[in-house]
DNA sequence: GTATGTGAAGTAATTCACAGCT
DNA sequence: AGCTGTGAATTACTTCACATAC
């Protein structure tokens, strides 16, 4: 089948969240264009993103939000839950650790890993802490997919590894590195320095002028 | 001038950090294709992500990492310091303002804001919380043209139009939203759900094998 | 010989424009 | 008439291939 671009993918998540919003709303139908505009892109893309997946709306109408929605929901996996994992519990995994966002997504981080002797068998926002030594035993047992790596630069390769060794098929990595990683195991990084390094760029040669940028590649 | 893709700027911005750790190591020359591969990519892309921005090698020879990590400082305008305001003292924001990775990049908040009363005058990591309302006077008075937004999704719209009045020129923002803004002002979107989404999908539907996709956006 | 810099070629993503359905 | 679905056209990005410089 097609390979489906990164992009696509993106859009897909960020039109659920409108038809969330829009369902709430009690409104039940949308057609591309709105959607396009809420979304920050315009109707063709909407509609061309969804042709990757088949037909969704009816001609002349427009699309029956709760069914498109569902139907996203299925196509991104997102029909039931997801245990996560996650490895660093400093200050950004602790924030994690209680983002609600996740919760709200049905990702449920249950369970929390570090060196940190003095964190190990803590609670977190209700979420315990174990020791690095007992990392494949519980992701197997859990069955745990996907991991959530905070931990500094100089381990963050050394966790993955010791992640995919045990089982993880996903991580999305907050240390700034390139990991490398056996091919059949998703990798997603978060930069947030090159976040902002972006904005530092586009404010100091306004004549690029580069709006709209965004969404995007995160 | 041309326009230039947001990818190269996230790339120039790897490159810089690839060169910082060969720089650690005592290595002073790089070739287009070493450096290419440690920041994930290849040597063509380096030197056509550069080549927007003028000559930076000698042929036969390879780059002087400490000059090409020097000029692509400066490109990025990361010469210099920011001053950031950071608005929503929550988990995820509280995480932000001790994140040791904005302070070595050069990225400093120095203030932060909030509407709970109980937040505001005190200190958070050495950063003074304050009331939303002394935002416009503080942020012209201390010089900061970043900001970044951790409130909840409800008042984010209303946050990023306080700033853009106040004068904010660049907005991080991590409440998954799209906000409409003004078009000389930059916005960048961080939406972590959204990225475990990818995740999910990919997870989901091995048929569409699209592994080191990254860096990447978001 | 080796590696940069860059037009030319190739690939991918977006937008156009309209046929086809309601 | 209105809006989807989709080939065709366009635009953007990446890779190739080689002339050029050390």
């Amino acid at each position: 089948m097609k390979k489906i671009p990164d992009m696509v993918i993106r859009r897909l998540s960020t039109y659920s969240r409108v038809l969330s919003d829009l369902m709430e709303k009690g409104i039940d139908l949308v057609s591309s264009d709105e959607l396009g505009k809420l979304s920050g892109c315009n109707g063709t893309q909407v509609r061309k993103d969804l042709a990757y997946f088949g037909q969704f709306g009816t001609r002349g109408v427009g699309y029956r939000i709760s069914e498109l929605k569902s139907r996203i929901t299925k196509i991104l996996g997102m029909d039931g839950r997801w245990n996560v994992a996650l490895i660093g519990i400093g200050n950004l995994g602790t924030a994690l650790l209680s983002h609600e966002g996740f919760r709200r997504h049905k990702f449920d981080i249950i369970i929390g890993f570090d060196v940190d002797k003095s964190k190990v068998g803590k609670k977190f926002n209700g979420v315990e802490i174990k020791d690095m030594s007992e990392l494949k035993r519980a992701i197997s047992e859990k069955d745990i997919k996907m991991a959530i790596i905070t931990v500094p630069v100089q381990s963050a390769q050394t966790v993955a590894n010791i992640l995919v060794d045990a089982g993880i098929k996903a991580i999305l990595n907050f240390a700034p590195v390139n990991i490398s990683i056996s091919k059949d195991v998703f990798l997603k990084n978060v930069d947030l320095s090159l976040e902002l390094e972006g904005l530092s760029f586009f404010l100091t040669h306004n004549e690029y002028q580069n709006n709209e940028f965004n969404g995007s590649y995160g």
